[in-house]
DNA sequence: CTTGATTCCGTACCCTAGTACGGAGTTTAT
DNA sequence: ATAAACTCCGTACTAGGGTACGGAATCAAG
């Protein structure tokens, strides 16, 4: 009950074990402390900051940014909120970005439609030329 | 004329000396010859090449993709609209992706904005639960 | 009690796209 | 002719997020 070894707490995450001996090594999570002999054992809270962590990461924050967050806790809702922010700023320059790139991939793809069979293709052209 | 030492080729095509090495080591460009005693010469095909990388790069292809693209050449107009088309739909999916991620931290931070100081931040609170 | 599965721990390796280092050879400028 | 600058070449390192390996210790099952 409530002490769980690795591979189970990995389990119940939804990582790998090295996940989270990686996330360890890094000082992102506290390893449970050894005892004297045995294996160590992990808390239903090990899983759940483990799960935040996964959660966090499909939001785009890094394992550093991660770390932050953690150390801010549920206090401090203003940095927490400025980490927010500027990671959605992040987020919708990368939106611009791409959205530069599909625009430019589908003119380049619509260009290739229109050629007929023996021309070189305007997509290498177009790219040799720049512009 | 034409001849140009690496660090002129790499001012040319905006890239350092050590983009354009690493480039032939990994095979995407062909070192030129050397000549029996002295530096290596590089030609305006040359620096032409590495800005063709650098373009195809800001349309979001690999360096090993843009070595397929090289050895496509201007013939097979269609794997190379294959290419492209099969990048357009990454880039597709990334927007796709980005646009969740900026939906959810729009959320978290409005949902910030309406708290009241003593309580617990909401951002953090909802990647705890994980909805 | 022995076999097999797990854990522990350190270290090394994967990918991508370079960047850095350092000694020896070469070229250019004075 | 000599100093400064440049090139060559191999090797190692960077960041980010893990994954893999291997031997020793430990635990669980029969």
């Amino acid at each position: 009950m409530g002490k769980l070894t690795i591979s189970t707490a990995a389990k119940q995450a939804g990582v790998g074990i090295e996940t989270i001996r990686y996330y360890q090594r890094i000082g992102l999570i506290l390893e449970p402390a050894k005892p004297a002999s045995g294996y160590r054992t992990y808390t239903a809270q090990d899983v759940q900051q483990i799960q935040f962590i996964q959660r966090a990461k499909t939001l785009g924050f890094s394992l550093d940014e991660i770390k932050t967050l953690l150390s801010l806790g549920e206090g401090s809702c203003d940095q927490t909120k400025q980490l927010a922010s500027s990671k959605l700023d992040d987020v919708k320059e990368k939106i611009q970005d791409l959205r530069a790139i599909e625009n430019t991939l589908e003119a380049l793809i619509n260009s290739c439609e229109d050629n007929s069979s023996n021309t070189p293709c305007p997509i290498i052209e177009a790219i040799s030329q720049g512009e």
